[in-house]
DNA sequence: GCAGCGCTGGAAAGCGCTTTCCCGCCACGC
DNA sequence: GCGTGGCGGGAAAGCGCTTTCCAGCGCTGC
């Protein structure tokens, strides 16, 4: 075992022409090389099955063919379904994507991209939600700032002016339409399961949805925190039963909380929507076939991921660019009139 | 910008050691190096920032700190879940994990891995599930020799004897003990909905479920192949219903298919369990709290990308190792008695 | 008292590529 | 006819590390 790896050099002997010769027709050089040469060094190459070792190239060049992909959860759907996009994209331009996860603590992002940066990335998507922690916020800062110099590309998801290329859903229009819509269905009460209050997208949400019913006259809604995920969810939903505020319509920030909460009404006996109507922000694929469906506000997640990956790709010019994505209300049978 | 990266021989020169010495001290070396010597080295790389180029020790060492991953959609639970695992695993190692995906096409394996080869990753983890289609079997199995010649490991879950380390759910045994269980509540008439058939999970699990049957004395089930997808589930239930087989209990060999054949089940008004019952397979988590729950086979889908990680992470002996693990049957609100 | 050993530090040879620079060749133009 | 310029090919200098090898030095053991 351990045959190693053929070489360029190897590949050059083989054919009879030098190592700069196989090098400009292995890869794309400006320079052009004679027709017979060429194919010479093609076919020993093949036959030979040369594979360039990535990371010389990487070396000589300075710029890898690898892109970093920053994610809080992969096992969160929202996350996967970004992921998907930037794959795509990534995979389409040849390019491998090395996949970092935060596990939702924010010190971890700039690990990450500190790790992208040793292995000179060419480009990164963040698409973990910014918190408001300034320490970790000022570390990742530093972080995207070397990166940056270094020749690197970053783009965000979902959070705006870290100086950067960004791609932003419309977490405030979108909380602020549904909660216009779901103020139109009737309702009065309303509770926010709201996630953690330093997650800017939980409070981008939170903020929407308290101006849509401000917009519709309603008094403000009952905010419960919780952690971002289903758990979070269940939890919330449980504190708001206990608390005895009597809304009529939940509002959980993200479809995944709002799963978790569906089951804590569940078991308490409340029922939906003909109890209490509730709504979600995301619409997750995988969960469009629950019952009751869920009613949401639609990000197209994977597109979003394909945005981001393109922005970071493509040289662009030196301004920060920002694509805006619009949310989209959808209301199903999780939601009803009151 | 583009302020160049500061380099080893930077510090070197700037701590006044040698090269040699200040790689020792910041990369794990077997020389012992003086404390005061040693401190000094520290002390300047934290000043200057230091960041070792990963390209460089990958080169100089002949191996990379980078592990593959190959699923075939990570938007898929499934693959989503054992994803989560294999990070886990990795990024405790101090290693990165490039993840490649397939689309679901078989012959994109094969480059993935030549791609991992490029960089020389230490090791990959296979998580896509095996098909019968001859020549992307062979290509592939080329490339895995090809990766372990030059010193790679590879790991597969769900796919025995291709000669590497594997994970091996209980595919059969799960399937079968399915079928036992819902046997037991009284179901004479069942129909599977299959999955690909070129897809050895998704055969696997069929067969085991068709020997449960049998165990129990029942007569085989009408089998209906789809694409391993939520639409495939749907499609195939859509024609379930058509073909005029009065079943009383369907089995999807995938939870993701079992959702979408429960959706076309109540789109055409079949009411679940009562009118038929329904089970999935792998239990994926996000699922867990739809309604009515779906019954199925819990597999640790995030331990077993621990599993995978972990054996092709510790260097092990040069047999190939087979870990088992098993499903278990989890019966919920989905089936009925009949 | 000295050969020999263990230990620390440094010089330098790569690792497998890319790319600059140079050289020889040919077609042109005057 | 010869200078010029363009062009295809090769030699070689890196890219930023690791690691081998050697030098020096203080000890130990006979």
């Amino acid at each position: 075992m351990s045959a190693r790896q053929v070489t360029l050099a190897e590949v050059a002997k083989q054919a009879g022409v030098s190592l700069a010769t196989a090098s400009r027709v292995l890869n794309g050089s400006t320079r052009q090389v004679s027709e017979d040469l060429s194919e010479r060094v093609l076919r020993t190459a093949e036959e030979l099955g040369y594979v360039p070792n990535a990371s010389a190239q990487a070396l000589a060049r300075n710029s890898s063919s690898l892109v970093g992909l920053v994610v809080h959860d992969i096992t969160d759907p929202y996350f996967s379904c970004i992921a998907a996009g930037v794959t795509r994209v990534a995979e389409a331009a040849g390019l491998s994507v090395v996949l970092g996860t935060t596990g939702r603590r924010p010190e971890r992002e700039a690990e990450l991209l500190s790790t992208l940066r040793a292995h000179r990335a060419r480009a990164v998507v963040l698409a973990g939600s910014r918190t408001t922690d300034r320490a970790a916020q000022s570390r990742l800062a530093a972080e995207i700032d070397a990166f940056t110099e270094q020749g690197g590309r970053v783009a965000c998801v979902s959070q705006a002016k870290l100086g950067t290329d960004t791609v932003v859903p419309g977490n405030r229009a979108g909380g602020r339409a549904l909660a216009r819509a779901l103020a139109e269905l009737g309702h009065k009460k309303f509770a926010v399961l709201g996630g953690p209050s330093e997650l800017v997208v939980a409070r981008d949400r939170l903020a929407g949805f308290k101006a849509g019913l401000a917009d519709a006259g309603i008094a403000p809604p009952v905010v419960i925190n919780g952690a971002f995920t289903r758990d979070g969810g269940y939890a919330a939903a449980m504190e708001l039963l206990g608390s005895k505020s009597r809304s009529t319509c939940v509002f959980a920030v993200t479809d995944v909380m709002a799963m978790g909460a569906m089951a804590a009404l569940r078991e308490r006996g409340v029922r939906i929507p003909e109890d209490i109507s509730i709504a979600g922000f995301d619409d997750i694929p995988t969960l469009r076939d629950t019952v009751p469906a869920l009613s949401t506000v639609r990000l197209p997640l994977e597109e979003m991921g394909e945005i981001a990956a393109g922005l970071v790709l493509d040289a662009g010019g030196d301004e920060a660019r920002t694509i805006r994505v619009a949310g989209e209300v959808v209301l199903r049978a999780s939601t009803a009139h009151n």
